[in-house]
DNA sequence: CTGTTAGCGCTTTCAA
DNA sequence: TTGAAAGCGCTAACAG
């Protein structure tokens, strides 16, 4: 054999020529092989073989004005819980050959607002947002592009397009719900500064009745700043008979402080988290906290933008997908 | 006002011909504004305010043949070692325009092969792995491509094209030194199934001498596979005396299941991770690890990505970042 | 400094 | 079932 490797990568004209056949039947047999025949799909499919050929979706994009691209946007990559939605729909739109295109937004809007410039040039096939566009610039300029969107992790009666996701406040109503039942009078909150944060903060008050100490941590929080949190709320309140956290890290920081100062949980201390971490049920005592069906969210995202590229204009266009409230053996009475 | 908002988005066409110029003044006016008068300068940028105007970034790099995306791929988003890195190589691409697509090979050569395949269709400037690629064949295929491919996370003499990490079988023998220079005998291994920690467990058993009660868990790994595999160890081996593990969460497993077991750590039990995850110092005891500059191996790899794609061939190829032994109190003598 | 011409690689018409 | 023509939106190359 003397096929000398081609410098340049093999387009599909290489293809067509090697096959014998025009550029189109090429093109065709590999898009859309059922209206071409037999015996010209098999030489077209050995000359793809031959050429080493991998098609510019690129190119292919620019007319058909289809990327086969999803935009995914997080404030950002290190914040755990919105991994297994990531994940789960960066896998769903890899099955369907959609590849995902990532941004961060570091919970800044003028970053949201570029990071989104930055993605509608590269004309993706729809948006999936981790939480509220916040920006109301961005909101306006994606309504008018008219690209899919899925906002996520939150919920909307007026979302911007479709949203899937829950109710913060809810969750916090739920919490406030939750320690009432117990008898628990003396409560804290160590809280991270972002949005829906900050709305499980309000809706537990409103369901609460009254104030509560609060240290609120910079979003997502950490282990650390729950050992620091709980110090703090000490001070504030000596003789505190629980902690609220917005995430398990927190409500896992609180727990080592409380075992560094001596404290039992749940008999000194009763602590809860939120996001049902794969760590929350394994921790001595097991973590009570929210659980929200994360890889859940994120295969619905790509569900519904994938079913707007086939034309399947949904009916619904937001989703509830709830949250649930994990009793365990950190606020467990004994 | 009665600009009626144009059905279909602006074009450059469009803005040229708002701002009374030709199509490629006004493309010159956006990417190479420096060889157009001041005056032009202007008008175009009024015309991109007025039209809404976004450049379709595709079709840009069709003909210019950059498409400004970098691939980055990752076993599975949620192994939180990567986290860091993928997150300021994310960063680091934004600020100078570039965008990440992200894929996921879940430790498997067949869906290496196929998201890498993916990759290349859309025409990246660079590729970014994190661990060195698996499969012989998307290795042959990414060298003809000519893309550049930056290898991470690990190290080689003959990387497929540039590599920026370390040594793990290093990481393993250093491991083994400090053991060794503690006295400990018995000591047992919590490992992940991955190739990386694999070799840091070659790298241990090398400089330790024999083989050490091992307890194999699919990578890569969790607080409750820990917890598990110090059970495990301990039926092999009652009177451990350390166990090394290739994550922290691991380690913190082992950490959670000592005490639920009544040992103490350090004393009765030794523990060391890998990674030094944002949780280890703070953990009770504190958690001997090895660092790795996860942030500085996303910032360098796109920096390497960056200046081949403005034509700096870079001299060196292979960046060997090294790691650090961190001790703790998990292993620190009383 | 500005414009004209010719594509990038592919897919959508339309016609055979 | 196959093909020819046209062009997606933009930029490189070469004039003026």
């Amino acid at each position: 054999m003397n096929t000398p490797t081609p410098p340049r990568p093999a387009t599909l004209h290489d293809v067509a020529e090697a096959a014998g056949v025009s550029l189109i039947t090429a093109s065709r047999a590999l898009g859309n092989p059922s209206i071409v025949s037999e015996k010209t799909r098999e030489r077209v499919r050995q000359a793809v073989e031959a050429t080493g050929y991998i098609p510019n979706l690129l190119a292919g994009g620019l007319k058909s004005r289809r990327s086969r691209m999803v935009a995914g946007v997080v404030p950002a990559l290190s914040v755990s819980q919105f991994l297994p939605t990531v994940q789960s729909l960066t896998a769903t739109l890899a099955q369907e050959g959609y590849q995902l295109l990532l941004g961060q937004t570091f919970y800044d809007e003028q970053r949201e607002e570029e990071v989104l410039n930055a993605m509608i040039g590269r004309q993706p096939d729809g948006i999936v947002m981790m939480g509220l566009v916040q920006s109301g610039k961005a909101r306006e300029r994606l309504r008018r592009t008219g690209i899919p969107v899925v906002e996520t992790w939150d919920f909307s009666d007026r979302p911007l397009d479709m949203v899937v996701g829950f109710s913060h406040l809810k969750v916090g109503s739920a919490l406030a719900g939750y320690f009432l039942s117990r008898g628990l009078q003396r409560v804290g909150m160590a809280t991270g500064s972002d949005h829906r944060a900050q709305q499980r903060r309000e809706g537990f008050l409103a369901a609460w009745g009254r104030e509560v100490p609060t240290v609120t941590v910079s979003a997502p929080g950490s282990l650390e700043l729950g050992r620091q949190a709980l110090g703090q709320l000490l001070a504030q309140q000596p003789d505190l008979q629980a902690v609220v956290c917005s995430s398990d890290m927190l409500a896992h920081g609180i727990l080592v402080e409380a075992q560094a100062r001596g404290l039992r949980v749940p008999v000194d201390l009763a602590v809860s988290g939120f996001g049902n971490a794969d760590f929350a049920a394994h921790l001595l005592p097991s973590l009570t906290t929210v659980h929200v069906d994360g890889p859940g969210i994120g295969r619905l995202a790509a569900e519904l933008v994938l079913a707007r590229c086939k034309g399947h204009s949904a009916g619904r266009s937001a989703f509830d997908l709830g949250f649930e409230l994990i009793e365990r053996d950190s606020t467990r009475r004994a």
